[in-house]
DNA sequence: GTGGTCTAGACCACG
DNA sequence: GTGGTCTAGACCACA
């Protein structure tokens, strides 16, 4: 269901909950859709039902998710994952072009990457 | 000398080694030059040494500085540094196109947002 | 019938009971009017018949029904509501207004609010 | 230093968050001061750390504060403290009138029981 | 010493 | 069964 990567320096909750944006972002979930419950998703995992909570917890804080005692954890409005994600995608973009124009990378040495990470995408669209 | 953000999530040492590493490619800092001792930068940054030799200890591990003892530290050849940067820069660069291009980032925006970036700063080359 | 938040984080149950409540309160149910069975009502607001069972449950301890079994759930004296309802908004009123007395809110500030709730209303009365 | 209700329905975590923004509010608190740290807060409280850590964490997420590990947690600009119960503050306000206006209590009323929380405070000012 | 993450396991309220 | 809170205790990174 969900990626982890248990060596990465970023904490289990913060990439589950990377996880279920992008999920909810591109529409791999819909609105309204049940998501697995904690200890399902904790079990399925093999992390802690805390860490699961704690991400859930996040993405409810964030309007992502809705979560009903007894009922489970469902997707809001996946309009509202996308302005998110999208939010989050931009800053990180600016912020790393800024910091590859201040150590000298030529503008079209971005273009070119950008060229190579979209061989294949495009043509889909 | 060099920026620090005690706010940051980054930590302090790591804050200091990307500091003095872009110093390094920019030219600031030129080859050979002599870095402040683990106690001044210290003091001066309002840090506890240990965080400033830690970063000073990574610098070297990269080849970025060396250390020469009772003399103090300083800066190898800046073209190990220029490496170094770019090295990293591309990597922060790829992977944050992919993440926009997975989740629907169109190939315009991106080239849209280094022209904002670039604002400003091709005139001056 | 009655309103039913589910994203809320009051219980079910509770917001029932509010709802039967204030409905009883203000007339909308008059003395000795059937309420809909556990389960009918159930099934309405698509909630668990346990639910209904226990909001009803409390509205009998605290007098504003009683069941008659094999017949349904009545309602009392529509008095009993009223007092019971008037005593629960004024004490929320009183800790509202202390907590708000307490962080430095102006009485003026209040009494503005007071108008801007009654608009509209008042001219009703 | 931080009131603890533990018979209360509202989660500790919760009450801490709301006593730390408070005092910051009214200004017992003061921009850039350090708040006591996790553990001793825990011990001093009588809960565990986690529940601590948890609302610090929330007060961070909300700009209340600003934790530097390794050194500790500190009050962030006050003003956002203020700004944030002030905001709390009215929407209660707002809620609880409407919900008095609703069951048919008058204007004189509220007004009446606001003369009555502000006994002996408006005559400091 | 600090904050932060994670686990294991308990208990409660809700449905 | 569900989500939510809390505890106890471990471990890590940072200063």
């Amino acid at each position: 269901m969900f990626t982890l990567d248990f060596s990465s320096r970023l904490p289990i909750y913060e990439q589950l909950y990377e996880s279920v944006l992008r999920m909810a972002a591109i529409g791999a979930l819909e609105s309204g859709e049940s998501l697995p419950s904690v200890r399902t998703a904790a079990q399925e995992l093999g992390v802690n039902p805390n860490t699961v909570q704690k991400a859930y917890g996040m993405l409810e804080r964030d309007g992502v998710i809705h979560s009903v005692p007894g009922k489970g954890s469902f997707l809001s409005e996946s309009e509202t994952a996308r302005k998110l994600q999208r939010k989050i995608v931009e800053k990180n973009l600016t912020e790393t072009i800024h910091s590859a124009a201040e150590c000298g990378i030529r503008r079209e040495e971005i273009i070119a990457k950008i060229s190579e990470c979209f061989n294949g995408r495009d043509e889909q669209a």
